[in-house]
DNA sequence: CCTAAAATATTATCCTATAACAGTTTCGAA
DNA sequence: TTCGAAACTGTTATAGGATAATATTTTAGG
């Protein structure tokens, strides 16, 4: 198995398949091999990476090709990027959700994606307080992971 | 009043003033400016904003001069980086947090900053169980504002 | 004074992301 | 079956955000 990369779970690709059949949308070549590239990496990976990986497979892409495709899945609740590395990982959930929840390895650079669905109730009760109508939201969690802190 | 501005809470240039002189930290002008101007902002700015800013009370600044200041307030608490827009506020805290988290409104673009020192229970216990060590949290809560909801 | 550390100035460049517009593919209505 | 609109991609150029590298200045303390 290459470094920086595993099994991708075979379910996403299906996933991803039916969802643009339900939906009418077209599973291009971009958008597949996007969704391929960002869903086999171990780590989160920036546009410019993906850029690379995917002139591995198709010929000469540029920026706004990778772009596109992120946008699209971002859109769809299949990939997430993560603010604070401008970069891109898969949706661990498996469907989509308002809020995300990421745990940042700072030695290893390992994301890990929590899932809670709804806002935690004293953030909720915060934003209730300030009369504030939440839409979406992103937290990101910087800290050593379990195997990171074992050494 | 000029638009985009209030009158500043005069606290934090005080506070920021001793904090520099008990930890022997220099207050020049860069960085004294460059806190004027997040401070004094109702709105989140942009580091290119800033340096325009800074242009009109320091001769011809360049980026990292803005930079350099941003990244010194903002490790030492007095301000903070709101990831999903690429810009900078002031602390509404008054003292240092490993955790932040905003109430961004869509509409007017104001940035509420809601202050809880420790993590909610329902994401510890998420770290817990994955036995990830938090350093540092951000949380960015996208919505609209009591103000733009009452439109 | 003189020196070392802290901080700034300057130049250039890198990384991230998008605007604008032309060309292609797809699918359904005429 | 064809043709037209919508969806999507290709290409070029550029905007926007951040930093590397090196030289110079400022400051506090011996
Ligand atoms: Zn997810
Ligand atoms: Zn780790
Ligand atoms: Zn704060
Ligand atoms: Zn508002």
């Amino acid at each position: 198995m290459l470094a920086g990369q595993m099994n991708m779970n075979a379910n996403v690709l299906k996933q991803a398949q039916s969802y643009c059949e339900e939906h009418k949308y077209r599973l291009t070549q971009p958008r597949l091999q996007v969704l391929k590239i960002i869903g086999t990496s171990t780590k989160p990976l920036g546009a410019y990476d993906i850029l690379e990986e995917l002139g591995k497979v198709i010929a000469n892409p540029k920026p706004p090709t990778v772009y596109r495709a992120i946008e699209f899945w971002q859109q769809h609740g299949f990939i997430h990027r993560i603010e604070s590395l401008n970069a891109y990982v898969a949706c661990e959930a498996g469907h989509q959700h308002k809020g995300s929840q990421f745990m940042i390895c700072d030695d290893c650079g390992a994301v890990i994606e929590t899932h809670l669905c709804e806002l935690p109730k004293p953030l909720k009760d915060s934003t209730a307080k300030n009369t504030f109508t939440p839409s979406r939201w992103n937290l990101e969690i910087h800290g050593v992971c379990a195997a990171c802190d074992s050494y």
